[in-house]
DNA sequence: TTAAAATGAACGATTGTTCATTTTCTCGGG
DNA sequence: CCCGAGAAAATGAACAATCGTTCATTTTAA
């Protein structure tokens, strides 16, 4: 099966990244990691950078598909909100690769994410638009909570560097072993950043 | 002047690595960004590895000491805070630089940053806890807030997580012009961040 | 038998690093 | 004040190794 090679090199492009770092990481090795020849990368990929983008990709649906498995927009916000979280957290404990290669993406200079010859600074706010809108209902759970008064009025990137950002650093630092996140600090975790996102009576 | 030739190099590799990434850097690139010839850099540090580390080193006691420039313990725990926070967000808006490339050091693999050879995990966290402590006047602030009842009863690493991530991500956000963040905006962040680590009456 | 898929040796470019050579600095005696 | 000998600092051509990529060839599938 054709597709089977291509999901079998982009995930040993993951566990390579995640393991080596984006520095430190060769087709070479690649290569050898997926079990492939190092011809046989380029029929599914254009050279090194579109690989790299591609799995970006794909790391960004994984997410959000992961993210909103139980959703249900008639839940309370705050229940709505704590099954992101926790989705969050299991999906990090179940694929450290993801999370380890994501953290690498989200800090990188952004023109060797995008395609580094479009300067044009409008085009990088739309593709990243676009990566943003597979994360919709979680925009659209603010938007809610804003209109209630439930949550501060306060622009979407602000909302998820507020609750996205701390889970992630802490599940790292988790699998990392450089700090142990109890179930019940984790509860603890998602109500702190409730606390960070919403209003108080 | 001997020290001089160093701190360029020290300089130019901050640089090359804000604006290329931890991959995309090369030594000869760094030479010639540090107007020094190739085998200078061999005098100043052992090889490119250490040249990164140290690098990291430097970036944290300047991040430490901006952070508490204005650090003045009598004063209530909020304004205290709230000081650091600006000092943060001043220190991201001067120095655009450190705070990419510190991003990128606080993603990579951790055994890339401390010498790779030593497998020992608990000398890593003895690597962390030291380099950690240039924060001290910030774990201070936890300990005497959470003694009085005022700031949440979790660990230093779920504050520091809570407060700083999302500034540093908004900051970054902000400087690549991906989002705008108003004198008001950073205000209203910092005090959504302090409701998610303090506590409420 | 033909077409498609996969291979891996080979390519030129670039990598990190070295070291014989050159330049710059230091300083005591004429 | 100048000189030049000796030390220290800086150089950049050259090294082996490895990089990303190609393509003539072989293997597999239809």
């Amino acid at each position: 099966m054709a597709d089977d090679k291509r999901r079998s090199i982009l995930h040993a492009t993951l566990c390579l990244l995640a393991e080596r770092g984006l520095h430190g990481f060769s087709m070479k090795q690649l290569a050898e990691k997926a079990g492939v020849a190092a011809g046989t990368i380029y029929l599914y990929f254009e050279d090194k950078d579109d690989l790299i983008r591609k799995l970006h990709e794909d790391i960004l649906s994984e997410v959000a598909r992961r993210l909103f498995v139980n959703y249900d927009a008639s839940l309370p916000l705050f229940e709505q909100y704590r099954r992101m979280m926790e989705n969050l957290w299991s999906f990090h404990r179940d694929c450290p690769e993801i999370m380890l290669s994501k953290a690498q993406f989200d800090t990188m200079p952004p023109d060797l994410l995008f395609g580094h010859q479009g300067k044009d600074p409008q085009a990088l706010l739309d593709q990243r638009s676009t990566l943003l809108a597979v994360f919709q209902p979680m925009l659209d759970l603010f938007a809610s909570g804003r209109e209630l008064g439930m949550i501060k009025p306060l622009g979407d990137e602000f909302l998820c560097a507020l609750c996205i950002d701390p889970l992630c650093d802490l599940a790292r630092g988790h699998y990392l072993g450089i700090v142990c996140v109890t179930n019940d600090d984790l509860n603890a975790l998602i109500a702190a950043s409730w606390d960070a996102i919403s209003t108080h009576p």
